[in-house]
DNA sequence: CGGAATCCCAAAAGATACTG
DNA sequence: CAGTATCTTTTGGGATTCCG
């Protein structure tokens, strides 16, 4: 993945005289940055303030250190994220979202309440079989 | 990937007394259903309403038909979409969105929104290199 | 037109172990 | 604690061809 600030969209729209919505290419940039299992909620994550990396690692459940370590770089190459290094002995890293990641907010607030309604609903449709 | 009904979420939630918000939980379990390069960005090109599958194949730009019609698969699955066969000759299929679908909305609105904006940011800073 | 079949590759993700 | 290293598996996705 070459996601970094001098190519960080999802290809070019072939917009002709046909039915090319921007909306899609919209969405199709937005997902090119924001792909994969693990960005959103770790951005999310992070919404609340600054936390370390076992610290995000244990909110996220699963993460491995190696997945976490790369998604962090990606986003930090990104403008998402700063990575903060406090010289503690042993050292302190906290990390934190910029202020390009807040305009994000609407996106992961409308996802986290349709991910909750999800939920719900599976499991209601669970228990009525 | 089995996203089938009895099985539509990211997992379970750790959530002991640890920090584990229900948000990171509710953005997993979202992402567990419409995850990949193509969900979101096909329920949002059936939001004008029902399209056959050439055409689908047309407005998403480069989507191979092997992916396509495996995406509209597990949308059907997952009752995001469905498929209805015309008989005309040859015959003729359309794919519609449902009303769960249609709770996507905001969703895609914001992630579009989030997504145009974000080309302008990319291409500004392009230009001023 | 609406796919299915086959082959193939790169990337994503996980397991495990290790280090400063 | 904050990662790195290595290895392996999975899957997502693309190219091409073919069929009713």
């Amino acid at each position: 993945m070459k996601t970094d600030l001098t190519n960080g969209l999802g290809g070019d729209h072939p917009c002709g005289q046909n039915a090319c919505s921007e909306g899609v290419t919209g969405i199709r940039d937005a997902l090119y940055v924001l792909n994969g299992k693990w960005k959103l909620p770790l951005l999310f994550a992070l919404t609340e303030g600054p936390a370390r990396f076992k610290d995000i690692q244990r909110t996220l459940g699963d993460i491995t250190p190696k997945i976490l370590s790369k998604e962090l770089k990606e986003l930090e190459l990104n403008e998402f994220v700063i990575r903060r290094v406090i010289p503690t002995v042993p050292v302190t890293v906290t990390y934190e979202i910029t202020d390009y990641s807040r305009s994000l907010q609407q996106v992961l607030h409308e996802l986290k309440v349709w991910g909750i309604n999800h939920r719900q609903r599976i499991v209601a449709s669970r228990k009525s079989k």
